[in-house]
DNA sequence: ATAGCCCCTCACGTCGCGTGAGGGTCAAGC
DNA sequence: GCTTGACCCTCACGCGACGTGAGGGGCTAT
């Protein structure tokens, strides 16, 4: 019943070098060793070996698994939950590049040969160079702000088209409760600043309540902003940012 | 206009040891070095690196990104294709992960702590090793076979279910398209042929017609295949190989 | 006894950088 | 004019999970 290396490596789809590999560090050393030094593998080591496999898939480190597997008292769920996590937030990036690599696709099957230059115009369909430096400033080294930039660098020009048109329909939201004279703070509103909030945490960075009202703060105090936004309805910025905040409270309640 | 590394690194969200590297490797060096040696990017080299890391965020190995942005003869769209394709194939195996550790996860959930020899039950819910010496002898070392036991040992219990259910469906349009007298040359067959080429595309290996031809000639030279299908209805082994080799002329008629 | 395939142990290569070590540069404040 | 601190430079080793020989022994069959 003592498998060879390379009857285990077929077995099991690795290559020799990884069950030396294996050995070498720990994770997975054969019962047996052959007179002549061969290694040699009952069930059992297959059967740690499939686990081995199974944690290997979920891209946790080698050491990690030989730890977990070491520990009876491993917390399998609490790493499995992590592990979730990160690999949600793979799939999530991954399908973000299809759809960007599917765009490109699109634009090169329909027109002349698409120069690169084209391409990059995917990626910076939005002008930051004005803002940014004093965004960053503001924002400084800040979760949110950092994480925006790695969100936004990937977005394609559909991508931005679709959420300059969410961001254009919420705020129009909020200007025709505006102008038909709903307070900041009533139902309408609020939920009018939910649907912002949410669009700031699909499109841009996680984005919590306590983190939108801040934004609200921003849209008052920076005149850009505030130009850009009362150019729809004058006095939008400020009536934006006290719905904001009235969601936020009803969110958390201020203590 | 001319920047320095850390201003570089700064706006393109990657680090300063990133950008060295990519001067070492002749991916992207600076146009201009300063009195004291500085590395000084102009605008050009902005762009170029914007290029970069457009094909790494697709994964796209640093070498042949510098290759592709030196050849003017590059196809790029070959390259978005296979690209593509890859990322594909990723995102399936991810969402197939996520699935697993989800199912995991409810099970620890439920009931006791889960022991690690149910975790792996996941990963064979079907029984291979009866036929898989034969099938081995059979299709030897051939690419599709090694790639099919690649795929298959990552996926999950629900996976298999689907793939059962879909295999089944297949196979049961080709039956009832038998039981009504419809050739195997007829374009519903070819149809249903097709579809069960692409659920073995999807699911196993890059099925071309002509490797699907010789699938449907195993299924009538292999008794064990030909029991297995002929379970469904009397014949449509035979059947179905005539359909799929009618598939196959349509797509590439013979010579 | 020879051939051919298996096995072993070093040990260096790969990829895309991270992370110092050791030292020069530059603008600002004292 | 000198120090401070934030930049910049060039080596050069480290990492993670193996790939890929090199050099040598073992096993089995003809």
């Amino acid at each position: 019943m003592a498998l060879t290396v390379s009857q285990v490596a077929e077995i099991a789809g690795v290559s020799v070098r990884t069950l030396h590999h294996y050995d070498e560090i720990g994770l997975l050393r054969p019962s047996g060793r052959s007179a002549a030094g061969y290694r040699l593998y009952n069930d059992a080591d297959l059967a740690r070996l499939q686990q081995v496999m199974f944690f290997r898939e979920l891209e946790i480190p080698l050491q990690e698994i030989r730890r977990a597997l070491s520990d009876p008292e491993f917390d399998i769920a609490a790493a499995l939950r992590m592990q979730r996590q990160l690999l949600s937030e793979k799939a999530a990036r991954l399908h973000a590049l299809l759809s960007a690599v599917d765009a490109a696709l699109a634009r090169l099957g329909n027109e002349e040969p698409m120069t690169r230059e084209e391409m990059i115009q995917m990626f910076d369909g939005f002008d930051p160079s004005a803002y940014e430096a004093e965004v960053e400033q503001r924002w400084g080294q800040s979760e949110a702000y950092q994480e925006s930039k790695r969100r936004t660098a990937r977005y394609t020009k559909q991508d931005w088209q679709q959420i300059k048109s969410e961001a254009e329909a919420t705020f129009a939201r909020l200007a025709d409760l505006m102008t038909a004279g709903v307070a900041p703070d009533a139902p309408e509103a609020m939920d009018a600043a939910e649907a912002h909030r949410q669009h700031i945490d699909r499109w841009f960075y996680p984005c919590s309540h306590a983190f939108h009202r801040g934004l609200g703060r921003l849209y008052v105090d920076d005149p850009r902003f505030t130009a850009n936004i009362d150019k729809t309805r004058p006095g939008l910025a400020a009536y934006a940012a006290a719905a904001f905040a009235a969601n936020a409270d009803r969110a958390k309640p201020p203590a």
